[in-house]
DNA sequence: TCTGGGGTCCTAGGACCC
DNA sequence: TCTGGGGTCCTAGGACCC
């Protein structure tokens, strides 16, 4: 990774506490509250984890990602909020709309947050700070959102920067050769995208602490830990050395669904159950964004949270229940489990392709597409959950299975073939 | 305080082909 | 006959991100 040749210009856009804002403008009986958008505590016995935090709940020491029984023993009197992912998404679409008005160049990272490369654009709007409070000028007219904003050279740099002053943050970072990396020098390494746990204590271990230290460290030493790809590729980012480019139209490679059990399952039936439920969500999803995938992965969690995957590539693109359950069943049989209780199951599918043309499937395979188009139809006009198997009809199925994404998964892709 | 659900990317080893 | 190196595809697991 080395230098981009010409100089660039990177936004990244963070919408603050997103769903918690979201619900927040919804209800603002709820303003300055600690507000917590997560699984259902119930009474801090619940099994799942925070989704959002807003900033008065983070005061109580609440975070994304922990356990909601942790979040409630912090804060007993939070409100507690199922997620509304129709409504996010909605907000979402609209935020990534208002995005495309100052350039074409807008990456979604996730829901609520985005790159914007706006090189381009700034003989028209600006330059980038100009743009970046205009961006959250808007956002706030127009959503009632806020939204934190950083602009450097590069799009790690713009990331780390955008973080810094949350909420409503703006922190520019000059693009003069250096002045990135003077940047980063003085920040503790975890704040180094890619940095987690295991690698932070890794770099530990070879002495480091900020990430100008990691930038000065003996590149053989790197290596030795994290192999010389993974080793060079953190000193780059160390260096503020990042030249990917903003791509808006990035092809999804996987769709998946899972679904942790409320209670740990030891019955084989009901694993079972749950997987076709999973596979019947998936395949809707596949054929909803015109997906049809080759490998299909299986994935089991038991209860000592051990994760067990098998995985099986066809001749061809699948899109049916017909089609991959079967194939999920055998893998399921594989997963080398017994006398563990489950507590998770999930099923993806991976490896994009077209379809083969129906000549030589199978009839059952054949039939089970024309199901498939009627039960799509009916869902589609009347709503998901209008027509269901009737296996699974003595169980209820695993959450609502939520929308299209902001980043659609677009055509097959046909990057590396 | 036990740890969701959606993803991406990387690695290592084995099979297989040239 | 033996050795071997490179490339590609596949699987399983793991780290990480929001």
């Amino acid at each position: 990774m080395t230098a981009a040749a010409t100089p660039r210009t990177i936004l990244h856009v963070d919408l603050d506490a997103f769903y918690a804002a979201v619900e927040v403008r919804e209800q603002p009986s709820l303003a300055g509250r600690p507000v917590v958008v997560g699984a259902d505590p119930k009474g801090g016995r619940g099994r799942g984890v925070v989704s959002a935090a807003s900033y008065e709940a983070r005061r109580f020491g609440i975070h994304s990602a922990q356990p909601i029984g942790r979040a409630y023993s912090l804060c007993p009197d939070a409100v507690f909020l199922p997620p509304r992912m129709e409504l996010y998404l909605a907000v979402s679409q609209r935020f990534f709309a208002l995005l495309e008005r100052f350039t074409d160049l807008v990456e979604p990272l996730s829901v609520d947050e985005a790159f914007l490369d706006v090189t381009g654009s700034e003989r028209l709007h600006g330059d980038g700070p100009t743009i970046a409070r205009a961006i959250q000028r808007a956002v706030r007219d127009e959503e009632r959102l806020s939204v934190s904003v950083g602009v450097a050279p590069c799009k790690f740099v713009a990331k780390i920067a955008s973080d810094l002053r949350k909420p409503a943050g703006l922190v520019v970072v000059d693009g003069a050769p250096g002045a990135a990396a003077a940047f980063l020098a003085p920040l503790p390494l975890e704040r180094l995208w890619g940095a987690g746990p295991k690698t932070a204590a890794r770099l530990h271990q070879l002495g480091a602490r900020t990430i100008g230290d990691v930038a000065a460290l003996a590149p053989s030493h790197l290596a030795a830990a994290f192999g010389g790809d993974g080793g060079a590729h953190l000193q780059a980012l160390a260096r503020a050395m990042d030249d990917r480019p903003v791509e808006p139209e990035r092809a999804a490679k996987s769709l998946g669904r899972e679904h942790t059990f409320e209670v740990d399952v030891a019955d084989r039936d009901e694993v079972a159950r749950l997987l076709l439920a999973l596979v019947e969500q998936l395949t809707a999803r596949l054929r909803r964004h015109g997906l049809a995938g080759r490998t299909v992965t299986v994935k089991l969690r038991t209860d000592d949270f051990e994760t067990v995957t098998r995985a099986a590539t066809l001749e061809s693109a699948v899109d049916t229940t017909e089609a991959l359950l079967p194939v999920a069943r055998k893998l399921l049989s594989r997963c080398d489990t017994t006398r563990r209780a489950i507590r998770l199951v999930g099923v993806s599918l991976s490896h994009f392709g077209a379809v083969q043309p129906a000549l030589f499937e199978e009839k059952a395979v054949r039939q089970g597409r024309a199901v498939a188009r009627a039960v799509d139809e009916l869902c589609a006009r009347f709503g998901e959950g209008v027509v269901t198997r009737g296996s699974l009809l003595d169980r209820a199925p695993p959450g609502p299975d939520v929308g299209p994404k902001p980043r659609p998964p677009r055509a097959p892709p046909e990057r590396n073939g």
